[in-house]
DNA sequence: GTCGTTCTTGAACGGCGAGCAAGACCGCAG
DNA sequence: CTGCGGTCTTGCTCGCCGTTCAAGAACGAC
């Protein structure tokens, strides 16, 4: 029905919110970040964010998503190129959200939203490398050997690993795939 | 000098409240966790916990540094068996610690102590690895494996991926260093 | 017995995530 | 213009957190 709907405010103080824990998030992490602070500085309470959000994890998700949704994007520019150039523009993508990744991983245990989350997210990595692949390829090879791309992926990511030590990892991955497609 | 020392009460204290922190740690999560609760365990008022260690990172150190030394000399019992049998046991055997190892890469960024423990934590793995690769190996190279295996094993534990998933990476992984040494 | 060290504690601090009830704001129906 | 009901915001409060501090109890050395 919406028989009382406001011209537009809701989605963009949402959006507001949003970019606030982002930035914070970002800079400060997830736990030394409080929703007083997210609410400071969007000139608000701290309980509204309650209205926006059902709680710390709802805004951090929301945060997630919007990250996730702009690397998504940012892909297509490197879609074409080898296997290993992208994994290793995924590493370089990725190192802004360091610190997310391991409070993902914290909280997967103690939120079930971010474990939906979090499987989502592996479920469309998984994807994406099958699809790179030329050929078809044995679904178990293809798993195990997809995992160990997405895990080695995100253990640079969290260790922070430099570029240079970075890249013949990269390398090393794409190698790997790339010679199931064709045996030998 | 120690002038006045008790007979033993000290470190006994200090390793109870080592034990009741181990147990919570594992059993509900770090944060759930509070320094109150391990405290109480250990029949104890909260501050007391404070002169035996200086904040919750400290405590948390100190299980982390049991627990490690425990698996360290466990790892006895299979360092002659094969590196794939090596690689599944200790996955196995990392499975306990799955929730705080997430904890430890989240706490890096913000307690040095932490990050100082997780440090020697994997060149003590990656010194492993290269000691169990029969004949030498181009240092570059072996630094590419062994992170990639490294970053592979932990992945497995975050994740909590199954036993019948883990053991074909696990392999893949051991064929993947072994080849190391014998070119061709 | 007294002194200094080793422990333990009660009380308090600022801050946290969150819940609740009151109310302000707003568009619409009468 | 008035009142109603949904939309949004807030002040207050709760219980808990990690941590600090000063006071004191227990104890060994002299």
């Amino acid at each position: 029905m919406a028989r009382n709907r406001r011209p537009q405010p809701k989605a963009e103080k949402r959006a507001e919110l949003v970019a606030v824990a982002r930035e914070l998030f970002l800079e400060e992490g997830y736990e030394a970040t409080s929703v007083s602070r997210v609410a400071k500085g969007a000139s608000v309470a701290p309980n509204t964010v309650y209205w926006y959000f059902e709680d710390k994890d709802a805004l951090f998700i929301a945060v997630l998503d919007e990250l996730f949704a702009e690397d998504l994007a940012a892909y297509a520019e490197v879609a074409g190129a080898s296997l290993a150039e992208q994994a290793f523009w995924l590493v370089g993508r990725l190192r802004r959200v360091r610190g997310l990744v391991a409070t993902v991983h914290a909280r997967v245990r103690v939120s079930p939203a971010i474990a939906a989350w979090h499987d989502r997210l592996h479920a469309t990595i998984d994807a994406v490398i099958a699809h790179q692949l030329p050929g078809p390829v044995d679904p178990g090879v293809l798993a195990v050997e997809s995992t160990i791309a997405s895990f080695t992926v995100e253990g640079l990511i969290t260790h922070d690993v430099p570029d240079d030590e970075a890249r013949p990892v990269c390398d090393a991955l794409a190698a790997r795939l790339l010679s199931l497609a064709r045996p030998g």
